[in-house]
DNA sequence: TTAAAGTTTCAAAAAAAAATGAAAGTTTGT
DNA sequence: ACAAACTTTCATTTTTTTTTGAAACTTTAA
């Protein structure tokens, strides 16, 4: 029984750990990916005192990145009856997080990338042949890259369509 | 004629700053998404020398960039007939890059992540509430990057893919 | 209206990541 | 075997990003 709870704490403590790290490598701060990771695993509401608690960060740290959580859409802020703190949660549906994680990136990064994209690509260029090769490649990637962003747009739509699904067994094998 | 010269390098100088950012942004250092976005515009193979000059970076940071990113394989040494110098070509098909892209990231990132998921998600836990939440979540979060990830790896295969090309004629509308 | 309970902000400090550059290491032609 | 031409390494420095914490702000209940 003791044995137990310690090993429930320790991997609780490695799923934070080794989200947090993953989201650093991927361009989200450590400190936002470890109170997600906490929030998606808890079973209740956490007090923004017991994340602090848990993960050793400052109050200030902590109101921020629950802030920019918040603003992603993937935490949400509850109100206990009765209890003047406020409270928060994760979204806990996967592909609800997956979208609202694509969106957001989209929105943020991928969006005005594409508009530079475009206006390089846009360079008049009956010159040399580097100034070509420049604009192809850059038009390339102009195409590729707005592609690419449809699909994740499109993932939303994705589970309506029963076509898309069954690709996806018939690619699973 | 000479309006156009400075409109090319312009542009091809914003080109390399804004893949810089975007990369920063995805958690690949600014200077390696640089000189990969100078190597996928550059018609020719181009010199360390001319890599450190254009980007205005030291010896020791283009060699080491220049090492990542033929590790990713996404970059190429090449050898001219009677130069001492060594040259260096960027992947410029997209569709390959992206496969490449995806198997690092993959088996960098996601396979040793899974291989934590998998872990934290067997505890025993016939418990409390809160440790058959903690073993519920972990385990779909396991089953949804597994197949995330499946997803990237067949990426490869779907080229080749008469069925899933329609599907995303049919998603683009 | 006040004070208690709580939250947010932001300038400054700390930590982490990236860049430098000089020394060490390679390779190639003679 | 030598030296010239070039590349790599890594301890140190610089830059960037993240975190802190104390002051300012907000809300609520009495």
């Amino acid at each position: 029984m003791y044995i137990c709870l310690m090993e429930f704490k320790e991997a609780k403590n490695k799923f934070v750990q080794t989200w947090g790290a993953l989201g650093s490598q991927w361009g989200i701060n450590k400190t936002m990916a470890q109170i997600h990771a906490l929030l998606m695993v808890s079973h209740e509401p956490v007090s923004m005192e017991d994340i602090m608690e848990e993960l050793q960060i400052s109050r200030g740290n902590a109101s921020m990145n629950l802030r920019a959580l918040m603003d992603w859409g993937i935490v949400y802020k509850e109100y206990k009856a009765g209890e003047r703190r406020e409270f928060f949660t994760a979204e806990k549906d996967l592909d609800e997080l997956a979208v609202k994680i694509s969106r957001e990136r989209s929105k943020r990064e991928i969006k005005p990338a594409l508009k530079i994209l475009k206006e390089v690509s846009s360079i008049q260029s009956d010159n040399t042949a580097a100034e070509k090769h420049f604009v192809n490649q850059t038009t390339k990637l102009y195409d590729f890259v707005l592609q690419a962003d449809n699909v994740l747009d499109k993932i939303t739509e994705y589970k309506d369509n029963w076509l898309a699904q069954l690709l996806v067994k018939f690619m699973k094998k």
